[in-house]
RNA sequence: GGGCCGCUAGCUCAAUUGGCUAGAGCAUCCGGCUCUUAACCGGAGGGUUGCGGGUUCGAGUCCCGCGCGGCCUACCA
């Protein structure tokens, strides 16, 4: 982990860079290589050729070197493209002696471009005869072993790009990420919403409960802080009229780095007019399922060894249904607080003596009851006291008119009726406000300028955040989330 | 943040209870080979065992400190 970009004395760089030089000494590297096929076009195009066969379609393919067989007079190379690999055939009959020799100066992992005639060797291994050939751009590092990879975490993490080069399942996650991005935007667009942009950089960071990270605006002389929800922008937006907005937004939150969470991670939040979380949960219904549908072909997958079921209807529950049903005997916000402390206590949670029936009901849940949520279910109906931005339920006000879409023990989404009252929101701010006073850094912080917003007038509306990183996850059977982050945040390489 | 564990050649891994010159495969270099699929065969080079200190006749192995990472745990999506 300690080797540097300049290793002029590793034997194994010194090889590589005498190449390097004869090329710049002999006319350098091309600029750009005309291709005429890639990899996976030739699979398809001559699926059908018998072992044996020589045509004469001449192709150019590029790609880097994976691996080289070296039979004296007689070479295979395997060329990997961003669509697969093809082999290079490459005989001294067909290519000359000159050629042939610098071929067997290629070092894995090099840059190639070639040209041939498309043939299969005796075997059958579609090829093409290589009658030309330019390094496109050498590799001076030693490569990977060609056989067992990339395995160190920590080396597959810093260097993705050699994980991507050599393991194809880091190459699959990555595609499959782009796939669910892509699939969410076209969900969301063609139901109406349109994508906007809020600002990342912020006075004030709001939208949500978490520790934001912190910096300076030097020509303004002013503190700063980076997002940690597009929450409210998104709102102030639906005043404005813009009736049906949606972002994906990278999202900042200075917290612990585990599994499941890394320091920047990527959430969708939309917004609709005139609708209510249960229009939420149908959205979240149909997207969900579509979004699976078309990383894995299907709604129901595989994850960490168990199945899991995403076709709609989902389950749906009550917060306090659920604890009732951990605890065996019915509880609920008029429960006795004490009695609510000592069910707490036995499952092994530290009960704080300020704690309301909301908070201990919402307590148990997250420590006893959503880890062991396996099927995806819609848990409604939190109290409003940990939600401060969800309107009341007309039924039980001190209940919030909200979902949590729960899978896995972890959650996926999280959707509400947006909080409209201004005066309520004021009255939900100041008591953040009491606790950010007492030292609780998470509490959310009055936000002035979004309850002047407020003031304007926001309609009845219904709002959806969707944990992206998450979601990749689940479809593509990661346990981490620095699996589905093509950089996660790691501390420097130590230095010798 | 706390606890436990790991770090050996470019890569993937060995090394018995503290004991011989720290080994193997791939990669690299040299030689052989015109149909391989991780090609194969023969030979060679390659190590401050994460860094620093300590114990010991002797440390990859034991002890202390530091760095990076992993797992569990706490907070959060």
């Amino acid at each position: 982990m300690t080797e540097t970009s300049d290793q002029g004395k590793d034997p194994l760089v010194a090889g590589r860079r005498e190449q390097h030089q004869k090329i710049l000494e002999s006319g350098g590297y091309p600029h750009r290589y005309d291709r005429t096929h890639l990899a996976d076009d030739l699979h398809r195009l001559f699926s059908d050729l018998a072992p044996g066969s020589e045509t004469d379609t001449r192709v150019s393919v590029a790609g880097r070197l994976m691996l080289h067989r070296s039979f004296g007079k007689l070479q295979f190379g395997t060329l990997q493209d961003v669509t697969g690999t093809i082999q290079l055939f490459v005989d001294r009959a067909t290519l000359g002696d000159d050629g042939a020799n610098r071929f067997s100066e290629v070092d894995l992992g090099d840059w190639l471009g070639a040209s041939g005639v498309i043939m299969t060797t005796r075997k059958g291994e579609l090829s093409v005869r290589v009658d030309d050939f330019v390094v496109l751009q050498k590799s001076l590092r030693p490569f990977p072993d060609k056989w067992h990879g990339l395995h160190d975490i920590e080396l597959r993490s810093r260097r993705r790009y050699v994980d991507l080069m050599v393991n194809e399942e880091a190459r699959n996650v990555a595609r499959a990420r782009t796939v669910v991005v892509a699939e969410l935007r076209r969900q969301f667009e063609t139901r109406g919403f349109i994508e906007v942009e809020t600002p990342v950089l912020l006075r004030e960071a709001t939208g949500a409960m978490a520790r934001p990270f912190a910096t300076h605006h030097h020509a303004l002389d002013m503190d700063m802080y980076l997002r940690i929800a597009t929450e409210l922008f998104l709102k102030r937006l639906v005043v404005g009229g813009m009736e049906k907005v949606f972002e994906i937004g990278r999202i900042f939150r200075n917290e612990g780095v585990d599994s499941t969470h890394n320091p920047e991670f990527t959430m969708l939040e939309a917004y609709e007019a005139f609708a209510d979380y249960t229009d939420m949960m149908t959205l979240v219904e149909e997207v969900i399922p579509e979004v699976a549908r078309a990383v894995t072909g299907g709604t129901k997958v595989s994850y960490q060894g168990r199945e899991l079921d995403l076709t709609p209807p989902l389950r749906r529950a009550t917060m306090t249904d659920l604890v009732s049903e951990r605890l065996g005997h019915p509880v609920d916000l008029d429960s006795d607080k004490g009695e609510l402390a000592g069910w707490a206590g036995e499952l092994g949670i530290e009960v704080e003596e300020v704690w309301s029936q909301a908070r201990l009901i919402s307590e148990i849940y997250e420590q006893a009851v959503e880890p062991e949520i396996w099927a995806p279910t819609l848990v409604t109906h939190q109290p409003v006291e940990v939600s401060p931005l969800a309107r009341r339920n007309p039924d039980d006000p001190r209940l919030a008119d909200r979902f949590e879409l729960v899978v896995a023990g972890s959650e996926y989404a999280n959707a509400f009726s947006e909080l409209n009252d201004p005066d309520d929101q004021r009255e939900r701010f100041e008591a953040q406000a009491v606790a950010r006073a007492a030292g609780d850094l998470e509490a959310h912080p009055v936000d002035e300028d979004y309850l002047l917003a407020l003031e304007y007038g926001l309609p009845p509306t219904g709002g959806l955040g969707i944990g992206v990183d998450r979601l990749v996850m689940l479809l593509t059977d990661q346990a981490h989330i620095r699996e589905v982050i093509l950089f996660p945040t790691l501390r420097p390489e130590s230095q010798p």
